[in-house]
RNA sequence: GCACCUGUGGUGAAAUGGAUAUCACAACGGUCUUCGGAACCGUUAUUCUAGGUUCGAAUCCUGGCAGGUGCACCA
């Protein structure tokens, strides 16, 4: 029986006696403080008032009623503050937890909460001929996050882009590309398409007799009609995708699945028309959607614009019908930056009209924005910087850091490693102030501070074993480190149950800092006392299982030596 | 104008309605013959404002102030 359950019977039993009704629930939370013991309960406060009697005084004797029957796992029960009954957990209690999370190593933390569902992460969906900029670093690391986090919830995890590969935007360029190099263009290079993106928007606003020729393009792209600047558009389409998977390999995501806006644009726009009229209206020569008027936040949106081409709006219903016909997700999480929110109010409130499960099942999470506020690396990234500019100048300061000569690939885990706990540590859905100088640094609450802690532990681990002196749990004194241990499935399923990677982040510096803490008061491997030794190594190894399985979770490479 | 989101030390952040609001950076002062100093220990300093609900509010409700974002053929 896990010890929560544990407590709320002894609490129920206790409460029976007194003769007072027990609430359905009874919450138990981990006290802010140690001092105040691994668990307490709110539940004299809020039964006091209904019983007419003093909370404190409430408390005082439930507490009289459970020590009558204490199990060996609780060393002692007090009443603190307002009226908290606080519970210490005795010496049985934590020795299962550390051999438990030693033989369960990379699965300690694994919870079976979803087991059975199958939930389907979308997230890092650029679009093509926009190259992946920091932006897309943070939609990347909130949905690698996610998508590991349901994976230790026992979930069947599916993973999608959804990248845009068809746009009027996208029919400038190619524009662009076809009068530039005709044909037999060769694509071997993103940055020129990129480069024909910003110079097809620029002539498209200059020159309106390319008009004509622009919708000529984009008219035979939607339709897929052979043509040569179909021909140009596969090649650039195959181009961009290798290169995006070759970004997103080195920031540790897979998708099993793309469905591309080209694809869902055609079956939107036929569900948008088979709804029109109806759950549709035409106005203007578009169709548009209505909402009811009772719903004030959502707008009126145009899902066909008048020259028959579906809208994002349209490309979004047809991506719902796709994703739920061919995947069939219990939970359908996607990621984007925080300011399309309107806009997933809108498709989501015509969607649910189409099909009622689309909106229930769907959770969008969101992104702020990235802000640069330091000298030194906003110039030298300028604007919005490409995530690979960004990578490449915080390895360059990883490596001007370290004392000793490391791989690159080190170097860019750690890099990585700054960032993506810079974006993590905070709520989704708030713009982040990167300030390289210091926001991003290496000391403190910061990924490579993780890291470090792990990779210490490592080479304690190897030093010991060069001794002979292997980790083995004994009896002892039970420290606040081991205190903190056992805690990690909760804190994955809270991280899991409330789409909050930031809980994971929180925790593992508490971890670390306890871990350092413990270090540096006690001498861990010491061949004058070997019994001792073993048993610190046991808890340092704990401790690195943990910030091992909980830096996997964010998507952080954890390295053995850095 | 309408709607949505956000206001926490000097700075950046955390906190299922709970106890003395947590952490880091910066500043100041220490540890150190390093089991890896990207470390440890300490000091200073915080919930925009006015009400309300509650045993109990950073959190929930109402008003105000400040900032951000979105509002029909871009994605």
């Amino acid at each position: 029986m896990s010890i929560v359950k544990n407590l709320d019977t002894l609490v129920r039993s206790a409460l029976a006696e007194l003769d007072i009704l027990a609430p359905e629930s009874i919450v138990f939370e981990h006290p802010a403080d140690l001092s105040h013991g691994d668990f307490s309960t709110n539940v004299a406060m809020s039964l006091a008032k209904q019983v007419q009697q003093n909370p404190k005084d409430l408390a005082e004797k439930i507490q009289f009623a459970i020590s009558k029957n204490l199990s060996q796992e609780i060393e002692k029960i007090t009443v603190a503050g307002p009226g908290f009954i606080n519970f210490y957990l005795a010496k049985p209690f934590f020795q299962k937890a550390i051999p438990e999370i030693l033989e369960k190593e990379n699965d300690f933390g694994k919870t079976n909460i979803l087991t059975d569902k199958k939930i389907l992460v979308e997230h890092s969906s650029l679009n093509l001929f926009k190259p992946f900029t920091v932006g897309h670093m943070m939609n990347n690391a909130i949905g690698e996050s996610l998508v590991r986090l349901m994976q230790f919830s026992g979930a069947n995890v599916a993973t999608m882009a959804f990248p845009s590969d068809i746009s009027l935007g996208i029919a400038k360029a190619i524009f662009v590309l076809l009068e530039k190099y005709g044909s037999d263009f060769i694509a071997d290079d993103v940055k020129i398409l990129g480069n024909a993106y910003v110079e097809g928007t620029q002539r498209y606003t200059d020159d309106e007799s390319i008009h004509i020729q622009v919708k000529e393009i984009a008219d035979n792209l939607y339709a897929k009609k052979e043509s040569p600047e179909l021909e140009i558009f596969e090649k650039c389409k195959k181009l961009n995708i290798a290169y995006f998977e070759s970004v997103l390999q080195k920031l540790g995501s897979h998708f099993d699945t793309y469905i591309y806006e080209s694809e869902a644009g055609n079956v939107g726009k036929e569900i948008i028309q088979k709804n029109t009229p109806g759950i549709f209206t035409e106005s203007q020569g578009a169709i548009v959607y209505i909402p009811e008027e009772s719903k004030k936040h959502i707008n009126t949106a145009v899902f066909i614009n008048s020259q028959g081409n579906p809208t994002y709006e349209a490309k979004d219903i047809g991506l719902l019908q796709l994703k739920f016909e061919r995947i069939h997700p219990d939970v359908s999480i996607f990621v984007t930056d925080h300011e399309q929110i309107p806009h997933f109010q809108i498709v989501l409130d015509a969607g649910e009209k189409i099909q009622k499960d689309w909106s229930e099942k769907s959770v969008h999470m969101t992104h702020g924005r990235m802000n640069f506020k330091g000298q030194k690396m906003s110039s030298r990234l300028g604007g919005v910087p490409l995530a690979e500019d960004m990578l490449q100048a915080v390895s360059e300061e990883v490596k001007e850091r370290s004392t000793h000569n490391d791989s690159a690939e080190v170097y860019e885990s750690i890099a990585i490693g700054a960032i993506k706990f810079s974006i993590l540590r905070a709520k989704p859905g708030q713009n982040i102030n990167f300030d390289p100088e210091t926001s991003l640094s290496f000391e403190g609450d910061s990924g490579p501070y993780l890291q470090y802690t792990h990779a210490r532990i490592c080479s304690l681990i190897e030093k010991g074993a060069g001794l002979n002196i292997h980790p083995n749990y004994h009896t002892g004194e039970i420290s606040d480190l081991e205190k903190m241990l056992y805690r990690f499935p909760e804190i994955v399923e809270s991280a899991i149950t409330g789409y909050a990677p930031q809980h994971v982040v929180t925790y593992l510096l508490e971890v670390a800092r306890a871990f350092n803490s413990f270090y540096g008061a006690n001498q861990i491997v010491d061949v004058s006392n070997k019994d001792v030794s073993q048993h610190r190594l046991a808890v340092a190894r704990a401790t690195q299982i943990i910030l091992k399985n909980g830096l996997y979770l964010l998507g952080i490479k954890a390295p053995e030596k850095m």
